[in-house]
RNA sequence: GCGGGCGUGGUGAAAUUGGUAGACACGCCAGACUUAGGAUCUGGUGACGUAAGUCGUGGGGGUUCAAGUCCCUCCGCCCGCACCA
């Protein structure tokens, strides 16, 4: 029997496919809509088997769905600013467009090569000008509706390179070239105001219900409503002065201990300038860095700033300020009142400055006598106490008595606060969309007119200088003023990468419109059915992604307010990872396992030491080439593989004897139905037997189980299950012995039902398969087939009998079977009999058509 | 530090969502056919036990007729944290 030979089937089919354009999606078709997308890929070099996995299972959706009936929308581009295309410029000298271009060429072709059923004709490349044009311009718009704005904020400086760092080019507070400690430097910098949307973007995760729970959980938390007070603190040493601060907790007012000021917070410059010492810490406070990941881990520490302000409820008391390094200005007004024993970070303050802890909570079940602390602070819920007016009541109540008399004082009223921060957008890089402002010594802020657009980045810079390569261009920021015609100079920075990925679904829907979106298209094709991507994108993309949306609905380019109606989130591939003698990482590759089991380097021979299984990454060389794998064994074997092995949702381990595996089951599917191809190029669906024997019919049975389960298994992403289901399957139809014309049938119906059902998953082989028997047209395009309600209904049932919640017999009996005659059959069982052992039953359950419990 | 998650045989996992734990594979063991294949076919494979049986889903405790699944607690591992995408 010959093998299957994919390597001249794939290339094959990949090419009738395109050449077919079965794969387009028509903006017209009567049929309904299904738009499913998987994040698109930034062009890093080559594609991985990472990338693979999230392919294959958007492609296994599409072309599910295009079985089942609908258009189907399966769009591909690249999002293709960032940091690497730059970091290669200057490594390799190379420009960061052609770096781009050339990892896309290559990218593309490997993409094609794993069978996804894409239409090409909407590809789109978010660092050309054609793309990037449309968010300058709702750049612009965004700045009409005032979504927009400038402020000063902070970026991680490099002082030896003049540069602005990521916060991956910082590595342990230094620059990750220079070495330098990193210094936070204020920037004027853009920012879109997704704060404006907060209620809208928490509200909006309330009805995405077939988003994981944990994906909607963790953006609740990240946008951070909530509910509490802000407070005004007059200042006894500085007339005129008070210092506002927002609490969660002003029921705890009267636990206050101090004020906590941001270093950053503007009472704080002033002070500064005539205090040297207080000049020095909040320079220390600085060089922490941006990432609150640093604040948070920091020591805390503070600085006694000398002033002092009125207790709002007690005349007599005043609290010292501080300036706290673990208070950040951009949550809530920069300042805090520490109530140390009701705060962990207050309280670890309190005990290191030596200030007093005064408790005002006791939990219900003690009392103020009894209550202690004992080392730590009291978070929990209680009953006020040491707290005047709000004595005896619990906290809730006091909450709201305590803002009640704030307003009366006028020293505070209710407040909500978010979390969540505005979106700073601003990048000191050059590889990026360019952001479309002008700035005019005497007109100011100038956005460049709409028929100027789009500014286009220079090429053929020089990266040898640090710094942004658009500071440095001769000419490029040169220009002269739009609205006086005096020399100006253009904004050099250019726009997070993130913005391109924020509007790219959109775009989709009409990728060659000359405005930026078609709005009847995009209404037509919207929202994305199905969305697909790696769990690090949990937070950060899909909050942005959800905020662009609701704002370029505000601005009229679209009825949709919520993108994404399903997501499916994908984990990681992981390997093992792989050392020499020196400590060096090694490729897989370069890694040969002795039939002893020991692991040698390849070229030498000398040992090599086995790591844990860690997610794929270049810098630990764990990487496997999908082009390899697709070489060696074929894409249908890795798509087969890659949704065998795990539940999409979770970490996948890679390992070459499971594709090896995969590799055999191909050639068993191909063997199958190479040996049936008369049977089934002259099977003829309509012609049904009257009759079958038991055997044929249980076939029959099996056949329309395994077309319902399998769809339910797809609709509900249990891809591992799916396949698991066509193997069983496979083995079921193996090992059916043909005796009669009927039985013939029913193999044929049996083989000729599995082929659609193989197609999302092993696309390429059931071209074979399809052209094999005969049939014209494409595999492609068969549809789901339907199952007979009747054939489903099972004749017998298995109950699982326990005694005292252990198993000890099956019975078959038929579905309907009522208690009392079901519990007769159960007792007159001899295992069961022997485990009653004549003790008297205390209890029986049946759970129809599950399982029986006696209890005794 | 904060937020989120995961933990089941030698391995990847399944379990109708509270109802027969280990489906389907990988690997391994034994055999058949071959003897050119990265094969193919048959049987076995959670642990302990000759067996009946007992134990078993990271550890401990709880709820229930019944717990991998729910609750409490501890341990281990992973992801995100706003300039990586």
């Amino acid at each position: 029997m010959s093998r299957y030979n994919f390597k001249e089937q794939e290339g094959k089919w990949k090419q009738a496919w395109d050449e077919a354009g079965i794969f387009r999606a028509d903006d017209k078709s009567p049929k309904p809509k299904y738009y499913v997308l998987e994040m698109f890929p930034y062009p890093s070099g080559r594609l991985h088997v990472g990338h693979v996995r999230n392919y294959a299972l958007g492609d296994v959706v599409a072309r599910y769905k295009r079985a089942k009936g609908f258009e189907v929308l399966h769009p591909m581009g690249w999002d293709a600013f960032g940091l690497p295309a730059e970091n290669a410029a200057i490594r390799h000298n190379v420009q960061p467009m052609e770096w781009t271009r050339q990892n896309i060429e290559y990218m593309r072709a490997e993409l094609k090569d794993i069978g996804c059923s894409y239409d090409w004709d909407r590809e789109l490349l978010s660092c050309s000008p054609d793309y990037y044009r449309h968010e300058q311009k709702f750049f612009l718009d965004f700045l009409k509706e005032k979504l927009v704005y400038r402020k000063e904020s902070f970026v991680n400086w490099d002082p030896v390179e003049g540069t602005v760092l990521a916060n991956e080019q910082v590595i342990d507070g230094k620059g990750w070239r220079s070495g330098a400690p990193v210094e936070r430097k204020k920037l004027n910098q853009w920012f879109l105001r997704i704060t404006r949307f907060a209620e809208e973007l928490l509200q909006g995760l309330q009805p995405l219900e077939e988003w994981p729970e944990k994906v909607r959980l963790m953006q609740q938390n990240w946008i951070g409503k909530s509910q509490g007070a802000r407070v005004t603190f007059q200042v006894n040493e500085l007339e005129e002065k008070s210092v506002e601060i927002f609490t969660t907790c002003p029921h705890t007012l009267f636990g206050a201990s101090f004020i906590g000021l941001s270093a950053d917070h503007p009472l704080v410059a002033g002070l500064a300038e005539t205090n040297p010492a207080l000049k020095t810490f909040v320079a220390e406070c600085r060089a922490m860095g941006t990432s609150t990941r640093d604040l948070d881990t920091v020591e805390k520490k503070g600085f006694n700033t000398g002033l002092t302000v009125k207790h709002p409820f007690l005349k007599d008391v005043s609290l010292p300020v501080f300036v706290a390094n673990f208070v950040i200005m951009e949550y809530g007004t920069g300042a805090i009142f520490g109530c140390p024993a009701h705060d962990q970070r207050d309280y670890e303050f309190a005990t290191k400055y030596k200030l007093p802890i005064l408790p005002v909570v006791y939990p219900k079940d003690s009392s103020p006598q009894k209550f202690d602390l004992d080392g730590q602070a009291y978070t929990g819920d209680g009953i006020m106490f040491n707290s005047d007016f709000l004595d005896g009541l619990p906290v809730d109540e006091a909450m709201t008595k305590a803002i009640a008399k704030l307003e009366k004082l006028e020293l505070g009223k209710a407040e909500v606060t978010f979390k969540l921060r505005d979106w700073g957008v601003s990048r000191q890089r050059y590889w990026g969309c360019p952001i479309p402002i002008i700035h005019c010594p005497s007109c100011g802020i100038v956005p460049v007119p709409e028929k100027d657009l789009p500014v286009t980045l220079p090429e053929n810079l020089s990266f040898d200088k640090p710094g942004n390569p658009l500071d440095h261009h001769p000419r490029w920021k040169h220009v002269d003023c739009p609205q006086c015609g005096e020399p100006a100079e253009r904004e050099t920075d250019t726009l997070d990468t993130f913005f391109e990925s924020s509007w790219y679904f959109l775009r989709f829907c009409s990728p060659h419109s000359p405005k930026p979106l078609d709005k009847a298209l995009v209404d037509h094709w919207m929202p994305v059915d199905q969305y697909i991507g790696g769990i690090e994108h949990a937070i950060l993309h899909l909050l942005y992604a959800r905020f662009f949306t609701l704002a370029l609905n505000h601005c009229g380019y679209t009825d949709t307010k919520e993108p994404f109606t399903r997501l499916l989130t994908q984990g990681m591939v992981c390997h093992q990872t792989y050392k020499d003698e020196s400590g060096a990482w090694l490729y897989p590759e370069e890694v040969l396992i002795t039939e002893e089991g020991q692991a040698i380097k390849m070229n030498d021979g000398t040992p090599v030491k086995i790591g844990r299984s860690e997610k794929m990454s270049k810098s630990k060389q764990n990487v496997i080439a999908s082009e390899k794998m697709i070489s060696e064994y074929g894409a249908d074997a890795v798509r087969l593989f890659i949704l065998s092995d795990s539940p999409p949702d979770r970490d996948l381990e890679w390992t070459a004897s499971g594709v090896e595996g995969t590799w055999r089951f191909i050639n068993r599917l191909w063997r199958l139905y190479t040996i049936h191809t008369s049977l089934l190029s002259h099977f003829d669906r309509t012609h049904e037997p009257k009759d079958f024997d038991e055997k044929a019919l249980d076939l029959r049975r099996k056949t329309h189980k395994f077309i319902r389960d399998t769809a339910h298994d797809i609709d509900r992403f249990h891809f591992n299950r799916y396949t698991a289901r066509i193997r069983e399957y496979v083995n079921i139809i193996e090992d059916f012995k043909v005796c009669s014309p009927e039985d013939s049938w029913a193999l044929a119906e049996a083989l000729h039902s599995l082929l659609p059902i193989l197609v999302p998953v092993v696309p390429y082989l059931c071209e074979s398969i399809h052209e094999l028997i005969g049939h014209a047209g494409f595999a492609a395009e068969l549809e789901w087939p339907i199952y007979d309600e009747k054939l489903i209904q099972d004749q017998l049932i298995t109950i699982a009998i326990q005694v005292n919640g252990k198993t000890r017999a099956t019975l078959e009996v038929p579905p309907s079977i009522g208690q009392e005659d079901l519990k007769a059959k159960v007792l007159d069982h001899p295992n069961v009999k022997q485990h009653i052992d004549g003790a008297a039953i205390k209890r029986f359950v049946y759970i129809p058509g599950r399982i029986a419990n006696v209890v005794c």
